[in-house]
DNA sequence: TGTACATCAGTGAACGCGCGTTCACTGATGTAC
DNA sequence: TGTACATCAGTGAACGCGCGTTCACTGATGTAC
């Protein structure tokens, strides 16, 4: 890795948890340079224009998103694998960590007004999200994975937006724990109650 | 209603609209008054300055959202009512209707990062529709009626926000259709199949 | 080993533009007499 | 009924500011000989 693609991925690793944090229009071009440690001109050595970098920066944040899939999903124990993602997901430390969370919960209602490059690869991202959640389901032995994981990843994604609209932890706490709750009884992680 | 309050009011509907469509970022002073019909000048004699815009296009939008609720669930059919609110929430036309829709799906990510009068409307508002749904769920005879409804307002919600990332039509209805039917079916709406 | 030079990542001044906001002014409306 | 005047919603030019973008330049690095 040169010294140039270094100072991209740091361009990038800045840009994805700032927008995630401040929304696509909440970051410029010389801000993130300033936080990645340059100066704005810089910036059109790395990238083309901004869309390029927002698209880019999507990407960013679903290589996250898909390390946190695999260090919960890719285990031996497949039905506690599942559980622990929903725990993680739906935890206090999640909802207070939106720069380095989800992109889906973090972005999800800016979505359709994406620069249409970003817009692409943020429903590639939310499809390769369904897509881990159904094939968790799938080797669990459900029959009909692909609706199972649309419902799960709408409660899972709303949920944590709804927490994290709400100022009150503990209120916040307590929708996260009841859709955590909700999802691992529906889908027979813990026994009903 | 005098003359300036119906003009307050038609600004109001228009960034109501515009900010659920464009985000509380993506409408300006200049262009939400020549929406209604009006130059950008004159919006100091209605609002103190943009913040206080942005917080009353919030309680506007949740007055929409308030009738919606009330036309499902003021009814003498409670489980029908419940049924239609579903129904309608995870709706074709509701997906396709952003700036008429629900303010939660249109902005909910981004409330964190509202100004803080917008911020404490939104989540108010957020309060009373948890709560219609709460007491609809109390009244179907529902022993845990709030976490019932933290749940499903969770999917709702949820649900619609990713349907409207999707911009092929007929998953995105998929996509409805799996939440309306898993919600239907969870809450006694309809029978288990 | 030491000098000369090419490369190129990064700098910072400058640009045009749209933003939120201010304010002197206009002109339609309604009241006073 | 007709004239004089006060009110005030709305106008439009102007402001300072931060934005994305451009571009001539700098200066550290590494290769050539």
């Amino acid at each position: 890795m040169t010294h140039k693609e270094r100072t991209r991925a740091r361009i990038l690793d800045e840009a994805a948890q700032a927008m995630r944090e401040h929304g696509h229009a909440g970051i410029g071009v010389a801000s993130l340079m300033k936080r990645a440690g340059l100066t704005h001109g810089g910036f059109y050595a790395h990238f083309s224009d901004r869309n390029d970098l927002v698209a880019a920066a999507i990407d960013r944040m679903f290589e996250d998103s898909a390390s946190m899939l695999a260090r919960h999903l890719e285990q031996d124990d497949a039905r506690g694998g599942l559980a622990s993602l929903i725990d993680y997901y739906l935890s206090d430390s999640h909802r207070e960590r939106v720069a380095k969370g989800c992109p889906i919960a973090a972005l999800g209602s800016e979505a359709g007004r994406l620069p249409s490059a970003a817009r692409e690869r943020f429903e590639a991202g939310l499809e390769r999200f369904q897509a881990a959640i159904s094939k968790a389901l799938r080797n669990l032995g459900f029959s009909d994975p692909d609706e199972q994981a649309s419902s799960t990843v709408a409660e899972m994604v709303g949920a944590l937006m709804l927490a994290r609209a709400t100022r009150d932890a503990r209120t916040a706490g307590l929708m996260l724990a009841h859709s955590r709750e909700r999802l691992k009884q529906r889908l027979g992680l813990i026994a009903a109650h």
